[in-house]
DNA sequence: CCTGAAGACTTCAACTCTAAAGTTCGAAGT
DNA sequence: ACTTCGAACTTTAGAGTTGAAGTCTTCAGG
C-alpha cells in the first residue's frame, strides 16, 4: 500500500496562528493586529456558514432556497416579492433567480403567478408550507447562534455588536452599493 | 417610459437595523443581542468580501485565482502544492481544482509539472508573475483593511481580535472538519 | 390609434462547480 | 517479476450561475 504520500493528506489547513505568520513572513508591512482581526473574522464566518448549510441540509433545504426564504420572509406579510427584487437582495442575476424560483415552486415551498393589476410583473409568494421551513430552520439557527456566543458576557455581546455594527457602517459608507447587486442576504 | 414600477426599485435592502426587526417580528424567541452580532458579522464580511472582489478585479484576477495564489504563497517557499492539497485547502472537490489549475497554468500564474521522483503527483508553482500579483493584490487588502478598522482604537482591535479567535475556537472545536473540506481560505 | 421606448421576466449559450467513474502510477505481498 | 490495491489526478455528466439576447407588456407622444 503507498503510504498516504502527504499529497492531500498532509495539506492540514493551517491555523489562524500560522496564516497569520505566513502572511508576515511574505508580506513584512502588515500589522499583525489588524490581520488577527480580519482573518478571525473572515474565517468564523466561514465556519459559520458550514455550519447553517449543515443544518439547512437536514430539514431538505438547500442554502439557496434557504436564502429566498428569508429574503420574503424579512420582506414582511404578505410575504411577496418579484423574481428582480429576490434577485437584486439574493446579489444573483434575474437569470438565475428564474430558475431558482422554478425549482422552489416544484416544491412548494413558493408560488408563481402573474400580477394582474400589472401583467408584466410576476409574484413570487410564500406557501404556508415555506414559511413553515423557514421556521423550523430559524429555530435550529437561533439555537447554534445562541450555542456560539455561550462564553461570552452580556457585555462583551453588547460590545461586540457595536464595534461589528461600526466597522459594518463605516463599509457601507464606503462602497454606495456601487453596482447596484451586492449582496447575499443575512 | 413606464415609471420604475418599483418592481426590482423598491427592493431597497433592508437595513441591519430593519432586519433585525422584521426577524423579531416573526420569530418571538429570538435574542436581539445575539441577533446583532451574528448579523452585523454576517453582513460586514459579506461587504468585505464585494470589496476583495473589486480589489483583486482591477488587477485583473478573479477571486477564485487570488484565493489559489494565496494558499500556496501561504505554504512558503517553494510555493509549491499538489492540486488535491489545493483542493482540500480551498474546499473544492478535486476536479475543479483540474480546471481551475488549468486557466491559471494559461494565464501563467502557475505551473503544472509532473513530480519525476513520483510521477503520481503533479506539483502546481507559482510563477514570478503570480508572486508579483499576488504581492499587488496584497497591498491593495492591506489599505483597505487598515482603514476600515481606522476608528478603532488599539485597545478596541485587540479586544475584537481576541474575541472573535475565541468564538473561532468554538466554532472549530464543535465541528471538527467533519466532511474534510471546509474551507475557503482567508 | 399606432409607434417607439423602456421595464420585467425568460431563454439561450458558455462557464464553473460537484459527484462519480476512469486512468495512471507506486508499493506490497506472493 | 506479477498481481493487486490504493493514491493522485483527470474526465465526464449534470446542476446552477452569468451575460446577452429575446419576449411581452406598459406608457408616452405624434
Amino acid at each position: 500500500m503507498p503510504e498516504p504520500s502527504d499529497a492531500a493528506a498532509g495539506a492540514a489547513e493551517p491555523s489562524l496562528e500560522e496564516q497569520i505568520a505566513a502572511y508576515q513572513r511574505e508580506f513584512q508591512d502588515l500589522d499583525p493586529q489588524v490581520e488577527q482581526v480580519v482573518s478571525a473574522l473572515q474565517r468564523l464566518n466561514r465556519r459559520m456558514n458550514v455550519a447553517y448549510g449543515r443544518q439547512t441540509a437536514t430539514l431538505g433545504l438547500s442554502n439557496a432556497e434557504w436564502e429566498v426564504l428569508k429574503a420574503l420572509v424579512v420582506s414582511g406579510a404578505p410575504y411577496e416579492l418579484g423574481p428582480g427584487e429576490l434577485a437584486k437582495l439574493l446579489g444573483l442575476t434575474p437569470a438565475a433567480m428564474t430558475h431558482r424560483i422554478d425549482r422552489m415552486a416544484n416544491e412548494g415551498l413558493v408560488t408563481r403567478e402573474r400580477d394582474e393589476t400589472n401583467r408584466v410583473r410576476v409574484i413570487v409568494a410564500l406557501t404556508h408550507e415555506g414559511r413553515e421551513k423557514w421556521l423550523e430552520a430559524m429555530r435550529l439557527a437561533s439555537v447554534f447562534e445562541e450555542d456560539l456566543l455561550q462564553d461570552l458576557s452580556g457585555e462583551e455581546r453588547q460590545l461586540l455588536g457595536q464595534v461589528l455594527t461600526r466597522l459594518l457602517r463605516r463599509v457601507e459608507d464606503a462602497q454606495p452599493d456601487a453596482d447596484g447587486r451586492l449582496s447575499d442576504l443575512d
